[in-house]
DNA sequence: TTGACTAGAACGAGCGTTCGTTCTAGTATT
DNA sequence: AATACTAGAACGAACGCTCGTTCTAGTCAA
């Protein structure tokens, strides 16, 4: 045997393979990346890796997973301290945004990866945790009266679409400039897109 | 030899590979559809997929392109038939969800299927030509004073942004009624955030 | 007859996965 | 303290299979 992961925990070398995968992923996509790639990189080998996950596939499902719930935490956060929906849904958006610039793999896995051509037994995307608490909020806000009377699905769309499209046109590399500059312009239009008409 | 291909002409095997791939993709995505399931599907040997084609990606190549054609096509008549900003920008929306809704495999191979993985030498979706249009609209709107000075990439995000939220919620089934009952409430949501302040 | 086209068997590379084994840390026994 | 034992983590060669692609033989229209 040349060379030995001296163990530490079983937790580390989880760890280990999933930030390895994330970046593999994103880098390649799923099915350009091998098992053997992910061994590499996380320097666990192939039977550790199939010893905590069952298959490939239950690596990239415990990663996404881990993903959901770490956006769902910082969401209940932004709904635990703000009250109005004007302030959470602004706060979502500039969390989106922050996320995008500090942890773009993670982003582009989530927006982009179309999981279900791997993980056929997910729900998509926007029936997961997170969108649906964005929803939430949006629902909230009607009831304030804060936000139109509209069709849940039109206000939300229409309150988070101009922000996803940006974050996907900053994974594109089509936007060069950092979104947090652009927090502030893409709120006034999304909100004024749904918002009861105050004062103008 | 059992059977033969009754010749037609190369065009019309083409369109034969061609649609039976869409279909594939769309249904499969591009790593779960082999050679032999196009060539199964389509009626056509794999010699002569290979003879069309000159390889795998050459079909998903032929298809992206064609499909982008089209609806480079379609937007090029709406700025033709159309002046004004409001009255092109809402055009474009009704035509993607007119899309989406008769060719939903079309606008999903689009849409979702991150086509950089297995056609990584292609320019992301949102700078090819049909985005690049729709972008350019937008900026005419500038120009006429119907749209705010805004940053292009804000406005134009803000401005489709709901919309393709919408497709995509369609396209994952979350939306269970026709878009084209949305058009409208859509729109007025779009154009609001970003449309200079007309009398409310 | 020629050349574009079709056909599908054959090929080899690379894949996900398995499995027999080794190694390690901790525990129980003396 | 020394020893024997155990659970399970780590290892990677090997397997069987599927894939994209090639190749050769055959077909048909001009």
């Amino acid at each position: 045997m040349i060379k030995t992961n001296t163990r530490k925990s079983p937790e580390h070398t989880r760890q280990l393979v999933l930030s390895a995968t994330l970046q593999l992923f994103t880098e390649k996509g799923y099915f350009n990346t091998s098992v053997r790639d992910i061994a590499r990189e996380s320097q666990v080998s192939i039977g550790s890796i199939y010893h905590h996950f069952n298959d490939k596939e239950g690596v990239a499902s415990a990663m996404y997973n881990d993903l959901l719930k770490r956006m769902s935490e910082s969401l209940e956060d932004i709904q635990r301290n703000n009250d109005s929906a004007h302030e959470r849904c602004h706060a979502v958006i500039e969390l989106l945004f922050k996320v995008t610039e500090e942890e773009p793999q993670l982003m582009e896995f989530m927006m982009y990866s179309k999981h279900r051509e791997f993980l056929p037994d997910e729900a998509p995307i926007c029936s997961a945790q997170p969108f649906m608490l964005m929803r939430e909020m949006v629902a909230h806000g009607m009831e304030t009266g804060e936000i139109q009377n509209l069709d849940l699905m039109v206000a939300s769309s229409c309150l988070y679409g101009g922000a996803i499209r940006m974050i996907t046109s900053r994974l594109d590399g089509i936007i060069e400039k950092s979104l947090l500059e652009y927090v502030e312009s893409v709120w006034e239009c999304s909100w004024r897109s749904i918002a009861v008409n105050q004062l103008v």
